[in-house]
DNA sequence: TAAACAATTGTGCAAATATTCAATTATCTT
DNA sequence: AAGATAATTGAATATTTGCACAATTGTTTA
């Protein structure tokens, strides 16, 4: 999840700058996503680059459930969803609720969803 | 990017299935994400898992380059930046074009765009 | 209070991934 | 044709990440 940090030790590569207005590149320059966000955008897009993870999140969108029942419906250890959980947790995607020994999870940013979807029908669509 | 293989090999959970209607559970167990696409899916969300990758994407959102100036532009060596456009060729992010000794590369998915504004935007509202 | 249960946590390992380095291919220029 | 340049590729390395396993915490029930 967390992703490669940028290159900042510029060990410039030794290409030229080529023909096609270098003022334009300079523009563009100016328009390149900030290393920073990026690299936030990505630990965000991370979070979804994992199977187990989506089919955790896509079983909250219909039911909050238990941790126990989660491990079942998936397959997984309860070790494993659990620390799946946690990353869920840390980023904002699931709250959770105790009751008794059990810790019920709820999908908390339904900003996922659309992203989820998106990406459910895109593959869709590309057979 | 490929992400982990999910969990077929069937290692129980011991936790007893609780109270809460267990027919609930089986409904839902039928609508649990399919881990084939679960794996598809995972694996578009990896691609744009990368800080670097993003920022490729970037700048290609705004102009075709060659891969020359993707590396001056985003401080990465050339090789470093043609290893990942390859990864976003085979997935069919970008396409490319030849001109001399140049490859010219361009965002072909404008998908990932609509993807990557909504996350852009969600890190902004969340500060 | 003891035993059972649900969940979390830390450690360690194996698989996956990004980048560097070196070698190679293809194209341009002289 | 020779040398320079752009890009790709493969191998090696370092980092990241998911999960198993074992130990621990907190809660319920007998």
């Amino acid at each position: 999840m967390k992703t490669s940090v940028i290159n900042s030790s510029n060990k410039l590569p030794k290409c030229q700058s080529h023909e096609s207005e270098p003022q334009e590149i300079a523009k563009l320059a100016r328009k390149i996503l900030n290393s920073d966000k990026a690299q936030r955008m990505a630990e965000f897009f991370s979070l979804l680059g994992d199977a187990n993870r989506l089919r955790i999140l896509s079983v909250l969108t219909h039911q909050g459930l238990c941790v126990c029942d989660l491990a079942n419906l998936l397959g997984m250890s309860e070790s494993a969803v659990s620390h799946q959980l946690r990353t869920l947790r840390t980023l904002r995607l699931v709250s959770y609720e105790k009751k008794g020994r059990r810790v019920y999870y709820y999908l908390q940013d339904h900003h996922v969803l659309e992203l989820y979807q998106s990406v459910a029908d895109h593959l869709d669509e590309t057979e």
